[in-house]
DNA sequence: TTCCCCTGCTAAAACCATTTAGCAGTTGCA
DNA sequence: TGCAACTGCTAAATGGTTTTAGCAGGGGAA
């Protein structure tokens, strides 16, 4: 009952040519010789079936599918995560590629059987996308297709897409300096000495780089440095809550919205009022950064450009460089709250 | 330089038969004749090559290309559909299948466009995830392959999965009493009279049939019913201020979590505790849920569990009738703080 | 006239697997 | 002995596309 796929010499038949011809016209071939007369009959007969070319068919003939492979660690999680897809389904979208999403969990018999899985339906390409990544991810197996790494970085793979943290540290300062702070500083989520030989993420490393060089450059120093390993809201509760017990900082740089938001918590318990008495910012722009009264200043990932960026890179054929995305920059009302700010 | 992929073709060279018999034996049919001693040759052969069945290949003959598609009208927006897709890849990955994520914006246009893409990759099967479906979707193409809808119904399509709304909205009246609320409720998000004629969705009116039904079997009635259109937590901030100005509920029923998100602010500003002087219960469990103090009790969407079942419907061969999941009940502080409750 | 090039098109191979049909040799049974 | 059934295997067709090689016919130059 169910019709028969319209092949492509069922579009040659009835355009009374062969399956040669029909196949260059329609894939729009540069140099051929067929006439005007046999370019109007094909894309007649075309689409007068309703033609649609077997991918398959063709994957098989010229190696390429017009898919790529997404693969991350981990895909729920945060809203950062839906962000990269999303971007990155975007730009697949625009250049007619479709998008294979994978999920490892981050366990290397996963990774091996995702990327065999992809490579077994001939992608054109491959991302690497790290979520949570402490360190670096390296699937050892042969690959001959090109690889982007998204959000994290490989020695095996060198084009990768990354955030520009440094600079995003950079900023987080600046923004406190330019609303008159100037001191009475705390940093929320990271103390240097507790954390000695622990490596977190590159990523996070090069934020707090930035972080202390503007401080330095300052010639400021935290009051404090209080350091968790989970940067949840909870924590960020506790430790503002112990924190007030003995000191009364100006403002708190928190190393994610997270944080941010259980020092918002412990702050309004404390009666403390934001910006006013305490100034806050964080990094990431997840979304409870705008649930917050007022909503928190924060350096945010710029998630879809990061995904788009991605597959824009591995499309595109002789990149040879990655790509480093400035953070944005969102201000609410959590440093300061002139008009016009939300 | 690349090596060449290696084909069913070498396998059987080195196997010493033909590939007829050595696509039966890698393939596992049951009623093959074969002798055991060509098996062990041929998975040898295939181990020792590291051979890779083409699926592209294989697809062309036989029209199952393991993989299927998840179309949904959003991908990141909330918690709730990314926790889809990840049960969806969960089963989809243990059924050794690959997922294709496509993602429309609710736009005709790019819905065709993305039901073409799978289409065209013969994929076994379409999985249509509703996110914000205010109402059914239709794509309106012949589509020869099973088709799941989720979170979401059509005519077209009677395969569905499903959270059992009504019992949740029963549920959630059921808490409230359950804590020896016996009156002074408030419903927060939707008013019969100034929503007559609106459609918001299937899924919610069965949600809110549940809760009149628990109420009206209780003999109770809302003291308030306050109407918005988008349960954003600025939304549920304002409107509880303005309720506290006129009254004193004793509980709010919220429509979801980021209304009670909004009412918890409202109420602490108003210095009232929860639960003791409001109780609190939504839907939802979206991540902010966790965050509040105390914690929201809420009706749980069962999101990786939807995102599960829909694959494993698309897969059962014969299939005839949908499912309707559970909302499982998320206990935390915001009814009663007993002790063992966060 | 012969040779060469051009035009407009097509036959057939290739891609890699699955599947149908069938072959040669042995055994079982009457 | 004759015939059927079984065993263990393979040749060839098939799926839908791209691509290579080349064909027939006409025109221009030498």
């Amino acid at each position: 009952m169910a019709k028969k796929r319209v092949t492509l010499a069922d579009v040659a038949k009835l355009a009374g040519l062969s399956t040669t011809a029909a196949s260059m016209i329609l894939t729009g071939r540069p140099d051929t010789r067929l006439s005007a007369e046999a370019h109007a009959k094909v894309h007649e007969a075309a689409s007068q079936l309703g033609y649609r070319p077997n991918v398959a068919a063709r994957a098989l003939r010229t190696d390429k599918s017009r898919s790529i492979a997404f693969i991350s660690d981990y895909v729920a999680t945060t809203r950062f995560a839906s962000g990269l897809i999303r971007g990155a389904l975007a730009a697949a979208e625009e250049a007619r590629h479709v998008m294979l999403v994978l999920e490892t969990g981050g366990e290397p018999a996963r990774e091996i059987q995702a990327v065999q899985a992809a490579l077994d339906r001939q992608v054109d390409g491959l991302i690497f996308a790290a979520m949570r990544a402490r360190e670096v991810f390296v699937p050892d197996i042969v690959i001959n297709a090109p690889v982007v790494m998204l959000n994290g970085t490989s020695a095996r793979f060198p084009l990768s897409v990354l955030p520009d943290e440094y600079q995003g540290g950079r900023d987080a300062v600046r923004l406190l300096l330019e609303a008159g702070i100037s001191g009475d500083i705390v940093l929320l989520g990271h103390n240097a000495e507790d954390e000695a030989g622990l490596f977190r993420s590159e990523m996070i490393n090069r934020r707090l780089a930035g972080i202390k060089d503007a401080m330095r450059e300052a010639g400021l120093a935290f009051i404090a440095e209080l350091s968790c390993w989970n940067w949840e809201p909870d924590q960020g509760f506790d430790l503002t809550r112990k924190l007030l017990a003995t000191k009364r900082p100006r403002a708190i740089l928190c190393l994610n919205d997270r944080l941010a938001f259980g020092a918002h918590q412990a702050l309004s318990e404390a009666g403390l009022s934001i910006p006013e008495d305490v100034a806050l910012v964080s990094f990431d722009n997840d979304e409870i950064a705008s649930y917050l009264r007022p909503g928190l200043t924060t350096i945010a990932l710029p998630h879809e450009e990061m995904g788009r960026a991605a597959v824009e890179l591995l499309l595109r054929p002789g990149a040879t460089s990655g790509a480093t995305l400035a953070m944005p920059i969102i201000e609410r009302g959590s440093i300061r709250s002139p008009a016009g700010l939300i």
